[in-house]
DNA sequence: ACCTGAACACCGTTCAAGT
DNA sequence: ACCTGAACACCGTTCAAGT
């Protein structure tokens, strides 16, 4: 009649995006056991089949939302340095709690990036070159503090890592209900996000 | 005719006990979403349908599971206690590779343990209390090292979490292959598990 | 008490068939 | 090219029925 859209769409075009927004949704939602192909399917509207024209596999399409997470990973680190600009000590905290943060904003996708997820070959190396962004961040802050003279001289790698596995077991502990539980009752959370990752800075500074 | 068992067994008696074995075995086999109560009662040799009976739900004979892991993890930070019994900041360290051990040894099962499972009441403050007991030796040990004057005088509480963070995210790294394939390729990953806790010990001493 | 088979609603995945 | 329904082997869970 007029400019309604016909009632069998074959080609919408935007499914894999589609998709993949369904499923960070329903990821946080239902948790990583409910996430099923065939609800995704029903949300965006397609038969329980349709999601293989964009992903041969289930785990391809967790795989990139693996990636999608460490993406969001490398841009909250990178704000993180517009916060103190001059001061390399309180830059590495800003990245740590905003990895901390990422963490804490999507739980159950921070889990699906560090749960073992055994990725095809093929979207393997995708993967892991996104985490390895991330990584670099990290290292090149570590950097920047040992040039400045402000860091210890420690094999940079293994400072990268120490700084790396705080703020990601505080992240963990925080989402698995520890670190709450936990923390001083006068002290909010969220400063111990700051205040751990503190403490190992006292041992990287000079 | 002889001594052979009658070929119904209604009432073996170690149901419970043996599939709570073959999930151990199973799950760090097949990993976590690859665990079934069908498949572990055809391992046991018992009708899909005979768990149920020992566990209300699939996702308490899971709780169970991390509870047992809870107990590890403690009976391992107690055996690191006698290495180096007069040296409290190495008895720290030993016991953050021990946790990291535990943790590589088990890596499904450790996953899971701070996977955000989703614990019945019931099982849950069961689970929460055996988490409670590994972190109480953590904590003793900490404050043993502020009474002996060894450590700094930061609140308690924190520097548990602090020192209990940076050994769970180097497991974690350790597990999902992070931390292998940054490591400097002449240090081993075991000397990696003492190193990077080390760095922070730097910043908990005096 | 403990175990069983049948049954239900849900999965992931494949495939021949439709436009 | 893209989408569909039917079909398969697997799940967790429930329930009436067996000893």
């Amino acid at each position: 009649m007029n400019t309604q859209m016909s009632k069998l769409k074959y080609h919408h075009g935007q499914l894999k995006e589609k998709l993949l927004g369904a499923a960070l949704d329903l990821l946080e939602q239902e948790g990583i056991a409910n996430l099923s192909l065939r609800k995704l399917s029903k949300i965006v509207g397609v038969s329980h089949n349709a999601p293989y024209r964009h992903f041969s596999d289930k785990s391809e399409l967790l795989a990139c939302l693996v990636q999608i997470g460490f993406e969001r990973l490398s841009a909250a680190i990178d704000a993180a340095g517009r916060e103190n600009p001059d001061d390399v000590a309180q830059y590495l905290l800003d990245a740590g709690v905003a990895y901390i943060q990422i963490a804490s904003r999507s739980p159950v996708l921070f889990q699906l990036m560090f749960g073992g997820l055994t990725v095809k070959e093929a979207k393997f190396t995708e993967v892991k070159a996104a985490a390895n962004r991330a990584y670099d961040k990290l290292f090149k802050i570590i950097a920047l503090g040992k040039t400045e003279g402000v860091f210890k001289t420690y094999d940079t790698t293994s400072m990268t890592l120490a700084a790396w596995a705080l703020v990601h077991g505080v992240a963990t502990l925080h989402n698995s209900g520890y670190l709450n539980d936990r923390a001083p009752s006068k002290k909010a959370p969220a400063e111990m996000n700051r205040l751990l990752p503190s403490m190992l800075l006292k041992g990287l500074l000079k």
